[in-house]
DNA sequence: AGTGCCATTTTTGTATGCAAAAGTAAAATT
DNA sequence: AATTTTACTTTTGCATACAAAAATGGCACT
Protein backbone atom coordinates (compact mmCIF):
# COMPACT_ATOMS: atom_id res chain seq x y z
CA UNK A 1 0.00 0.00 0.00
CA UNK A 2 1.97 2.38 -1.41
CA UNK A 3 0.58 6.39 -1.15
CA UNK A 4 1.54 8.31 -4.39
CA UNK A 5 4.60 10.81 -4.10
CA UNK A 6 3.05 14.16 -4.51
CA UNK A 7 4.53 16.75 -6.22
CA UNK A 8 4.51 19.78 -4.27
CA UNK A 9 2.57 22.26 -6.12
CA UNK A 10 2.75 26.16 -5.83
CA UNK A 11 -0.10 27.04 -4.68
CA UNK A 12 0.37 25.11 -1.78
CA UNK A 13 3.86 26.18 -0.95
CA UNK A 14 2.24 29.73 -1.52
CA UNK A 15 -0.60 29.11 1.07
CA UNK A 16 2.00 27.49 3.43
CA UNK A 17 4.38 30.56 3.28
CA UNK A 18 1.23 33.15 3.92
CA UNK A 19 0.18 31.22 6.22
CA UNK A 20 3.68 31.50 8.06
CA UNK A 21 3.30 35.25 7.36
CA UNK A 22 -0.36 35.55 8.65
CA UNK A 23 0.79 33.91 12.08
CA UNK A 24 3.45 35.33 12.71
CA UNK A 25 2.05 38.43 12.89
CA UNK A 26 4.44 39.73 9.24
CA UNK A 27 0.99 40.12 7.89
CA UNK A 28 -1.22 42.06 10.36
CA UNK A 29 -5.10 41.96 10.39
CA UNK A 30 -7.22 43.77 8.64
CA UNK A 31 -3.82 44.33 6.19
CA UNK A 32 -5.16 43.91 2.57
CA UNK A 33 -3.19 41.54 0.52
CA UNK A 34 -2.53 43.17 -2.91
CA UNK A 35 -1.68 40.62 -5.64
CA UNK A 36 0.90 42.65 -7.78
CA UNK A 37 3.00 42.95 -4.51
CA UNK A 38 2.74 39.74 -3.29
CA UNK A 39 3.11 38.20 -6.71
CA UNK A 40 6.94 40.48 -7.23
CA UNK A 41 7.68 39.26 -3.23
CA UNK A 42 6.90 35.67 -3.86
CA UNK A 43 7.95 35.86 -7.68
CA UNK A 44 4.99 33.79 -8.45
CA UNK A 45 2.19 34.64 -11.07
CA UNK A 46 -1.55 35.54 -9.59
CA UNK A 47 -2.74 32.46 -10.26
CA UNK A 48 -1.17 30.31 -7.84
CA UNK A 49 -1.24 32.87 -5.36
CA UNK A 50 -4.92 33.42 -5.89
CA UNK A 51 -5.49 29.97 -5.38
CA UNK A 52 -3.77 29.82 -2.48
CA UNK A 53 -5.81 32.94 -1.07
CA UNK A 54 -9.06 30.36 -1.51
CA UNK A 55 -7.05 28.06 0.81
CA UNK A 56 -6.61 30.33 3.44
CA UNK A 57 -10.07 31.59 3.26
CA UNK A 58 -11.08 28.26 3.73
CA UNK A 59 -9.07 27.99 6.72
CA UNK A 60 -10.46 31.51 8.27
CA UNK A 61 -7.09 33.25 8.01
CA UNK A 62 -8.08 35.57 5.38
CA UNK A 63 -11.88 37.02 4.27
CA UNK A 64 -12.21 37.20 0.06
CA UNK A 65 -14.25 40.31 -1.02
CA UNK A 66 -15.27 40.24 -4.36
CA UNK A 67 -13.94 43.08 -6.90
CA UNK A 68 -11.98 44.12 -3.10
CA UNK A 69 -9.42 41.92 -2.24
CA UNK A 70 -8.03 39.75 0.21
CA UNK A 71 -7.67 40.67 3.86
CA UNK A 72 -5.84 38.95 6.95
CA UNK A 73 -9.09 37.95 9.26
CA UNK A 74 -8.73 39.91 13.09
CA UNK A 75 -8.94 37.82 15.85
CA UNK A 76 -12.04 39.81 18.07
CA UNK A 77 -11.55 38.89 22.06
CA UNK A 78 -14.96 37.29 21.58
CA UNK A 79 -13.79 34.81 18.38
CA UNK A 80 -10.72 33.82 21.28
CA UNK A 81 -13.69 33.08 23.27
CA UNK A 82 -15.32 31.03 20.57
CA UNK A 83 -12.04 29.09 19.98
CA UNK A 84 -11.81 28.26 22.98
CA UNK A 85 -15.14 26.77 23.70
CA UNK A 86 -14.93 24.51 20.61
CA UNK A 87 -11.17 23.79 21.16
CA UNK A 88 -12.12 22.76 24.60
CA UNK A 89 -14.98 20.26 23.54
CA UNK A 90 -12.82 18.90 20.85
CA UNK A 91 -9.16 18.41 23.46
CA UNK A 92 -11.91 17.08 25.93
CA UNK A 93 -12.89 14.34 23.17
CA UNK A 94 -9.41 13.99 22.63
CA UNK A 95 -8.55 13.16 25.98
CA UNK A 96 -11.41 10.82 26.63
CA UNK A 97 -10.56 9.34 23.53
CA UNK A 98 -7.38 8.65 24.05
CA UNK A 99 -7.84 7.28 27.36
CA UNK A 100 -9.51 4.13 26.38
CA UNK A 101 -7.24 3.68 22.92
CA UNK A 102 -3.65 4.65 24.38
CA UNK A 103 -1.43 2.11 23.56
CA UNK A 104 1.62 1.43 26.62
CA UNK A 105 4.57 2.40 24.30
CA UNK A 106 2.58 6.19 23.35
CA UNK A 107 1.78 6.81 27.31
CA UNK A 108 5.44 6.31 27.98
CA UNK A 109 6.43 8.94 25.29
CA UNK A 110 4.03 11.12 26.96
CA UNK A 111 5.31 10.15 29.94
CA UNK A 112 8.95 10.94 29.02
CA UNK A 113 7.94 14.35 26.96
CA UNK A 114 6.39 15.08 30.54
CA UNK A 115 9.75 14.66 32.59
CA UNK A 116 11.23 17.06 29.86
CA UNK A 117 8.98 19.63 30.03
CA UNK A 118 9.25 19.32 33.87
CA UNK A 119 13.21 19.92 33.42
CA UNK A 120 12.80 22.85 30.86
CA UNK A 121 10.62 24.20 33.38
CA UNK A 122 13.67 23.79 36.22
CA UNK A 123 15.31 25.36 34.12
CA UNK A 124 13.37 28.37 32.53
CA UNK A 125 13.52 27.31 28.93
CA UNK A 126 10.56 28.53 27.90
CA UNK A 127 10.56 27.93 24.29
CA UNK A 128 11.82 24.54 25.85
CA UNK A 129 8.65 24.70 27.62
CA UNK A 130 5.86 25.12 25.15
CA UNK A 131 7.64 22.25 23.10
CA UNK A 132 7.28 19.63 25.13
CA UNK A 133 4.14 20.67 26.06
CA UNK A 134 2.90 21.16 22.84
CA UNK A 135 4.05 17.65 22.13
CA UNK A 136 2.19 15.98 24.95
CA UNK A 137 -0.97 17.77 23.37
CA UNK A 138 -0.20 16.32 19.88
CA UNK A 139 0.51 12.98 21.50
CA UNK A 140 -2.60 12.25 23.28
CA UNK A 141 -4.51 13.90 20.29
CA UNK A 142 -3.01 11.54 18.01
CA UNK A 143 -3.91 8.76 20.44
CA UNK A 144 -7.46 9.26 19.91
CA UNK A 145 -6.82 7.95 16.32
CA UNK A 146 -9.42 10.39 14.90
CA UNK A 147 -8.07 11.87 12.06
CA UNK A 148 -10.65 13.94 11.79
CA UNK A 149 -10.69 15.21 15.47
CA UNK A 150 -6.86 15.89 14.76
CA UNK A 151 -7.49 17.85 11.19
CA UNK A 152 -9.92 20.06 12.77
CA UNK A 153 -8.47 20.47 16.07
CA UNK A 154 -5.38 21.74 14.09
CA UNK A 155 -7.39 24.10 11.68
CA UNK A 156 -8.78 25.89 14.97
CA UNK A 157 -5.87 26.11 16.17
CA UNK A 158 -3.79 27.73 13.91
CA UNK A 159 -5.97 30.65 14.52
CA UNK A 160 -4.84 30.80 17.87
CA UNK A 161 -1.74 30.77 16.87
CA UNK A 162 -1.71 34.57 15.04
CA UNK A 163 -2.45 35.60 18.72
CA UNK A 164 0.37 33.95 20.26
CA UNK A 165 3.14 35.69 18.69
CA UNK A 166 0.98 38.78 19.34
CA UNK A 167 0.09 38.40 23.22
CA UNK A 168 3.16 39.36 25.02
CA UNK A 169 5.17 35.91 24.91
CA UNK A 170 2.96 34.64 27.73
CA UNK A 171 4.73 33.68 31.07
CA UNK A 172 2.22 31.41 31.53
CA UNK A 173 0.82 29.56 34.47
CA UNK A 174 4.05 27.50 34.53
CA UNK A 175 3.40 26.08 38.30
CA UNK A 176 -0.89 25.40 37.42
CA UNK A 177 0.04 24.13 34.29
CA UNK A 178 2.41 21.47 35.55
CA UNK A 179 0.08 20.44 38.15
CA UNK A 180 -2.32 20.21 35.40
CA UNK A 181 -0.62 17.63 33.28
CA UNK A 182 0.53 15.77 36.52
CA UNK A 183 -2.85 14.92 36.76
CA UNK A 184 -3.51 14.48 33.28
CA UNK A 185 -1.04 11.78 33.36
CA UNK A 186 -2.28 9.88 36.28
CA UNK A 187 -6.15 9.67 34.59
CA UNK A 188 -4.21 8.94 31.00
CA UNK A 189 -2.80 6.05 33.53
CA UNK A 190 -5.70 5.09 34.81
CA UNK A 191 -7.61 5.12 32.11
CA UNK A 192 -10.51 7.69 33.40
CA UNK A 193 -11.51 8.98 30.05
CA UNK A 194 -14.30 10.94 31.94
CA UNK A 195 -12.12 12.67 34.41
CA UNK A 196 -10.01 13.26 31.60
CA UNK A 197 -11.92 14.94 29.30
CA UNK A 198 -13.54 17.00 32.65
CA UNK A 199 -9.74 18.32 33.31
CA UNK A 200 -8.61 19.11 29.95
CA UNK A 201 -11.49 21.01 29.38
CA UNK A 202 -10.84 23.12 32.16
CA UNK A 203 -6.98 22.74 31.19
CA UNK A 204 -8.09 24.88 27.94
CA UNK A 205 -10.28 27.27 30.12
CA UNK A 206 -7.44 28.34 32.02
CA UNK A 207 -5.06 28.81 29.20
CA UNK A 208 -7.80 30.90 27.33
CA UNK A 209 -7.63 33.34 30.92
CA UNK A 210 -4.39 33.42 30.76
CA UNK A 211 -4.46 34.57 26.94
CA UNK A 212 -6.86 36.83 27.45
CA UNK A 213 -5.88 38.42 30.66
CA UNK A 214 -2.42 39.92 28.75
CA UNK A 215 -3.00 42.76 26.97
CA UNK A 216 -3.10 41.83 23.35
CA UNK A 217 -1.34 44.98 22.15
CA UNK B 1 -22.55 47.57 11.65
CA UNK B 2 -23.88 46.80 8.16
CA UNK B 3 -21.87 44.36 6.47
CA UNK B 4 -20.46 44.75 3.49
CA UNK B 5 -22.47 43.57 0.25
CA UNK B 6 -20.96 41.05 -1.28
CA UNK B 7 -21.09 40.25 -5.24
CA UNK B 8 -21.37 36.79 -5.92
CA UNK B 9 -17.88 35.57 -7.92
CA UNK B 10 -17.87 32.68 -10.22
CA UNK B 11 -15.43 30.96 -8.17
CA UNK B 12 -18.28 30.63 -5.60
CA UNK B 13 -20.85 29.72 -7.56
CA UNK B 14 -18.66 26.87 -9.18
CA UNK B 15 -17.88 25.73 -5.71
CA UNK B 16 -22.01 25.51 -4.55
CA UNK B 17 -22.82 23.90 -7.82
CA UNK B 18 -20.10 21.01 -7.89
CA UNK B 19 -20.71 20.74 -3.44
CA UNK B 20 -24.25 20.38 -4.39
CA UNK B 21 -23.22 17.44 -6.70
CA UNK B 22 -20.99 15.57 -4.73
CA UNK B 23 -23.66 15.50 -1.78
CA UNK B 24 -26.39 15.14 -4.23
CA UNK B 25 -24.26 11.66 -5.55
CA UNK B 26 -24.27 12.97 -8.93
CA UNK B 27 -20.71 13.30 -8.22
CA UNK B 28 -19.66 9.93 -7.03
CA UNK B 29 -16.79 9.29 -4.51
CA UNK B 30 -13.54 7.99 -6.20
CA UNK B 31 -14.62 9.84 -9.46
CA UNK B 32 -11.97 12.31 -11.23
CA UNK B 33 -13.27 15.58 -11.85
CA UNK B 34 -12.29 16.06 -15.35
CA UNK B 35 -11.58 20.16 -15.92
CA UNK B 36 -12.25 19.90 -19.60
CA UNK B 37 -15.23 18.26 -19.04
CA UNK B 38 -16.70 20.64 -16.19
CA UNK B 39 -16.15 23.48 -17.97
CA UNK B 40 -18.23 22.74 -20.75
CA UNK B 41 -20.69 21.61 -18.62
CA UNK B 42 -20.74 25.02 -15.89
CA UNK B 43 -20.09 26.86 -19.33
CA UNK B 44 -17.04 28.96 -17.10
CA UNK B 45 -13.03 28.97 -17.63
CA UNK B 46 -11.04 27.02 -15.85
CA UNK B 47 -9.74 29.63 -13.88
CA UNK B 48 -12.97 29.75 -11.51
CA UNK B 49 -13.47 26.24 -11.65
CA UNK B 50 -9.86 25.10 -10.25
CA UNK B 51 -10.11 28.18 -7.73
CA UNK B 52 -13.41 26.63 -6.68
CA UNK B 53 -11.51 22.88 -6.32
CA UNK B 54 -9.28 24.40 -3.67
CA UNK B 55 -12.07 25.26 -1.89
CA UNK B 56 -13.95 21.84 -2.17
CA UNK B 57 -10.55 20.66 -1.18
CA UNK B 58 -10.42 22.63 2.10
CA UNK B 59 -14.19 21.38 3.10
CA UNK B 60 -12.22 17.75 2.18
CA UNK B 61 -15.15 17.09 -0.15
CA UNK B 62 -12.69 16.44 -2.91
CA UNK B 63 -8.65 15.47 -3.27
CA UNK B 64 -6.12 17.44 -5.40
CA UNK B 65 -3.26 15.12 -6.53
CA UNK B 66 -0.43 16.98 -8.76
CA UNK B 67 -0.71 16.36 -12.05
CA UNK B 68 -3.18 14.34 -11.85
CA UNK B 69 -6.38 15.91 -10.58
CA UNK B 70 -9.24 16.05 -8.75
CA UNK B 71 -11.25 13.43 -6.83
CA UNK B 72 -14.36 13.19 -5.20
CA UNK B 73 -13.31 11.42 -1.64
CA UNK B 74 -15.07 8.35 -0.32
CA UNK B 75 -16.56 8.37 3.44
CA UNK B 76 -15.07 4.90 4.66
CA UNK B 77 -17.38 3.62 7.50
CA UNK B 78 -13.97 4.07 9.90
CA UNK B 79 -14.41 8.31 8.79
CA UNK B 80 -18.43 8.17 9.51
CA UNK B 81 -17.20 6.94 12.99
CA UNK B 82 -14.84 9.66 13.45
CA UNK B 83 -16.97 12.42 11.68
CA UNK B 84 -19.77 10.98 14.44
CA UNK B 85 -17.51 11.53 17.31
CA UNK B 86 -16.45 14.88 16.40
CA UNK B 87 -19.75 16.01 15.50
CA UNK B 88 -21.33 14.22 19.26
CA UNK B 89 -18.50 16.47 21.31
CA UNK B 90 -19.83 19.51 18.98
CA UNK B 91 -23.64 19.26 19.37
CA UNK B 92 -22.80 17.98 22.94
CA UNK B 93 -20.81 21.64 23.45
CA UNK B 94 -24.11 23.46 21.27
CA UNK B 95 -26.48 21.79 23.74
CA UNK B 96 -24.33 22.97 27.36
CA UNK B 97 -23.70 26.60 25.47
CA UNK B 98 -27.28 26.71 24.35
CA UNK B 99 -29.02 25.90 28.11
CA UNK B 100 -27.04 28.68 29.12
CA UNK B 101 -27.99 31.53 26.45
CA UNK B 102 -30.92 30.33 24.93
CA UNK B 103 -33.60 32.62 25.29
CA UNK B 104 -37.72 32.50 26.06
CA UNK B 105 -38.23 33.23 22.60
CA UNK B 106 -36.13 30.91 20.87
CA UNK B 107 -37.28 28.32 23.34
CA UNK B 108 -40.82 28.23 22.17
CA UNK B 109 -39.55 28.61 18.19
CA UNK B 110 -38.13 25.24 19.13
CA UNK B 111 -41.34 23.89 21.19
CA UNK B 112 -43.32 25.16 18.09
CA UNK B 113 -40.92 22.92 15.88
CA UNK B 114 -41.21 19.88 18.02
CA UNK B 115 -44.44 20.06 17.57
CA UNK B 116 -44.57 20.15 14.20
CA UNK B 117 -42.00 17.30 13.97
CA UNK B 118 -44.38 15.33 16.06
CA UNK B 119 -47.07 16.24 13.36
CA UNK B 120 -45.34 15.25 10.83
CA UNK B 121 -44.25 11.59 12.33
CA UNK B 122 -48.00 11.42 12.64
CA UNK B 123 -49.09 11.90 9.03
CA UNK B 124 -45.74 9.55 8.35
CA UNK B 125 -44.26 12.90 5.94
CA UNK B 126 -41.04 12.08 6.12
CA UNK B 127 -39.35 15.27 4.26
CA UNK B 128 -41.78 17.28 6.18
CA UNK B 129 -39.77 15.48 9.73
CA UNK B 130 -36.40 15.48 8.41
CA UNK B 131 -37.05 19.24 7.74
CA UNK B 132 -38.10 20.04 11.28
CA UNK B 133 -35.39 17.81 12.76
CA UNK B 134 -32.54 19.75 11.65
CA UNK B 135 -34.34 23.12 12.00
CA UNK B 136 -34.27 21.92 16.22
CA UNK B 137 -30.85 21.35 15.84
CA UNK B 138 -29.54 24.32 13.92
CA UNK B 139 -31.89 26.14 16.67
CA UNK B 140 -30.14 24.80 19.38
CA UNK B 141 -26.71 25.43 17.47
CA UNK B 142 -27.71 29.31 17.17
CA UNK B 143 -28.68 29.69 20.71
CA UNK B 144 -25.19 28.42 21.70
CA UNK B 145 -24.13 31.87 20.11
CA UNK B 146 -21.17 30.81 18.72
CA UNK B 147 -20.05 30.83 15.28
CA UNK B 148 -17.10 29.09 15.32
CA UNK B 149 -19.00 26.28 17.03
CA UNK B 150 -21.97 26.13 14.50
CA UNK B 151 -19.12 27.09 11.28
CA UNK B 152 -17.02 23.65 12.14
CA UNK B 153 -20.32 21.68 13.03
CA UNK B 154 -21.47 22.83 9.42
CA UNK B 155 -18.32 22.10 7.57
CA UNK B 156 -18.72 18.20 8.96
CA UNK B 157 -21.84 17.79 8.58
CA UNK B 158 -22.00 18.58 4.95
CA UNK B 159 -19.87 15.38 4.49
CA UNK B 160 -21.82 13.22 6.19
CA UNK B 161 -24.92 15.01 4.03
CA UNK B 162 -23.27 13.19 0.72
CA UNK B 163 -23.83 9.61 2.65
CA UNK B 164 -27.34 10.69 3.51
CA UNK B 165 -28.20 10.43 -0.09
CA UNK B 166 -27.01 7.36 -0.37
CA UNK B 167 -27.74 5.21 2.35
CA UNK B 168 -31.39 4.03 1.23
CA UNK B 169 -33.63 7.13 2.56
CA UNK B 170 -32.90 6.13 6.13
CA UNK B 171 -36.26 4.89 8.14
CA UNK B 172 -34.50 6.12 11.06
CA UNK B 173 -35.55 5.32 14.29
CA UNK B 174 -38.65 7.31 14.46
CA UNK B 175 -39.90 6.65 17.37
CA UNK B 176 -36.70 6.72 19.76
CA UNK B 177 -35.91 9.80 17.86
CA UNK B 178 -39.03 11.61 19.16
CA UNK B 179 -38.34 10.58 22.79
CA UNK B 180 -34.86 11.73 22.50
CA UNK B 181 -35.98 15.32 21.37
CA UNK B 182 -38.53 15.23 23.84
CA UNK B 183 -35.95 14.72 26.57
CA UNK B 184 -34.00 17.53 25.04
CA UNK B 185 -36.32 20.37 25.32
CA UNK B 186 -37.39 19.23 28.61
CA UNK B 187 -33.72 19.53 29.79
CA UNK B 188 -33.29 22.85 27.87
CA UNK B 189 -36.23 24.03 29.30
CA UNK B 190 -35.06 23.28 33.03
CA UNK B 191 -31.48 24.91 31.76
CA UNK B 192 -29.77 21.40 32.46
CA UNK B 193 -27.06 22.00 30.81
CA UNK B 194 -24.56 18.94 31.66
CA UNK B 195 -27.65 16.79 30.90
CA UNK B 196 -28.12 17.88 27.35
CA UNK B 197 -24.59 17.71 26.53
CA UNK B 198 -24.71 14.06 27.68
CA UNK B 199 -28.49 13.44 25.46
CA UNK B 200 -27.00 15.05 22.88
CA UNK B 201 -24.09 12.74 22.66
CA UNK B 202 -25.97 9.68 22.74
CA UNK B 203 -28.34 11.19 20.22
CA UNK B 204 -25.32 11.51 17.89
CA UNK B 205 -24.07 7.91 18.53
CA UNK B 206 -27.76 6.26 18.11
CA UNK B 207 -28.13 8.32 14.37
CA UNK B 208 -24.19 7.06 13.77
CA UNK B 209 -25.69 3.68 14.57
CA UNK B 210 -28.58 3.97 12.51
CA UNK B 211 -26.85 4.94 9.68
CA UNK B 212 -24.02 2.81 9.68
CA UNK B 213 -26.65 -0.15 10.26
CA UNK B 214 -28.54 0.47 6.78
CA UNK B 215 -26.35 -1.26 3.89
CA UNK B 216 -24.46 1.58 2.40
CA UNK B 217 -24.74 0.20 -1.34
C1' DA C 1 -12.86 73.37 3.90
C1' DG C 2 -16.06 70.27 2.08
C1' DT C 3 -18.69 67.83 -1.57
C1' DG C 4 -19.71 66.09 -6.09
C1' DC C 5 -17.99 64.98 -10.65
C1' DC C 6 -15.01 63.12 -14.07
C1' DA C 7 -10.59 61.20 -16.01
C1' DT C 8 -6.94 58.16 -14.99
C1' DT C 9 -4.74 54.42 -12.75
C1' DT C 10 -4.81 50.38 -10.21
C1' DT C 11 -6.64 46.07 -9.09
C1' DT C 12 -9.44 42.34 -9.39
C1' DG C 13 -12.15 38.50 -12.05
C1' DT C 14 -12.06 35.62 -15.80
C1' DA C 15 -10.34 33.65 -20.18
C1' DT C 16 -6.76 31.88 -22.75
C1' DG C 17 -2.03 30.36 -24.09
C1' DC C 18 1.91 27.44 -23.45
C1' DA C 19 4.95 23.97 -21.52
C1' DA C 20 5.53 19.95 -18.78
C1' DA C 21 3.59 15.83 -16.88
C1' DA C 22 0.61 11.99 -17.26
C1' DG C 23 -2.06 8.93 -19.86
C1' DT C 24 -2.73 5.93 -24.10
C1' DA C 25 -2.09 2.88 -27.56
C1' DA C 26 0.34 1.02 -31.37
C1' DA C 27 4.89 -0.74 -32.86
C1' DA C 28 9.10 -3.03 -31.69
C1' DT C 29 11.76 -6.18 -29.07
C1' DT C 30 12.45 -10.17 -26.41
C1' DA D 1 2.49 -13.68 -25.80
C1' DA D 2 4.43 -10.53 -22.79
C1' DT D 3 6.96 -6.53 -22.08
C1' DT D 4 9.31 -2.43 -23.44
C1' DT D 5 9.68 1.47 -26.42
C1' DT D 6 8.00 5.25 -28.63
C1' DA D 7 4.94 8.51 -30.80
C1' DC D 8 0.92 10.89 -29.85
C1' DT D 9 -3.00 12.83 -27.16
C1' DT D 10 -4.86 14.58 -23.18
C1' DT D 11 -4.60 17.03 -19.00
C1' DT D 12 -2.74 19.65 -15.64
C1' DG D 13 0.20 23.75 -13.62
C1' DC D 14 1.41 28.17 -14.32
C1' DA D 15 1.77 32.63 -16.83
C1' DT D 16 -0.28 36.11 -19.17
C1' DA D 17 -3.91 38.87 -21.58
C1' DC D 18 -8.01 41.48 -21.36
C1' DA D 19 -12.20 43.57 -19.51
C1' DA D 20 -14.82 45.28 -15.74
C1' DA D 21 -14.85 47.11 -11.15
C1' DA D 22 -12.85 49.91 -7.72
C1' DA D 23 -9.70 53.24 -6.06
C1' DT D 24 -7.37 57.64 -6.71
C1' DG D 25 -6.77 62.36 -7.50
C1' DG D 26 -7.61 66.67 -9.54
C1' DC D 27 -11.01 70.14 -10.51
C1' DA D 28 -15.15 72.82 -10.26
C1' DC D 29 -18.57 74.37 -7.46
C1' DT D 30 -20.57 75.63 -3.02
Amino acid sequence: MNAPIDRQTLTVAVAARLREMIVEGQLQPGVRLNERVLTEQLLVSRTPLREAFKVLAGEQLIELQADRGAFVKSLEPADVAQLFEVLGALEGLAGELAAARITAAELAEIRALHFEMKAAHARRDLPGYFRCNMQIHARINAAARNTVLTATFNALNVRIHALRFKSNAAKPRWDEAIAEHEAMLSLLEARDGKALRTLLESHLDHKRESLLATPIK
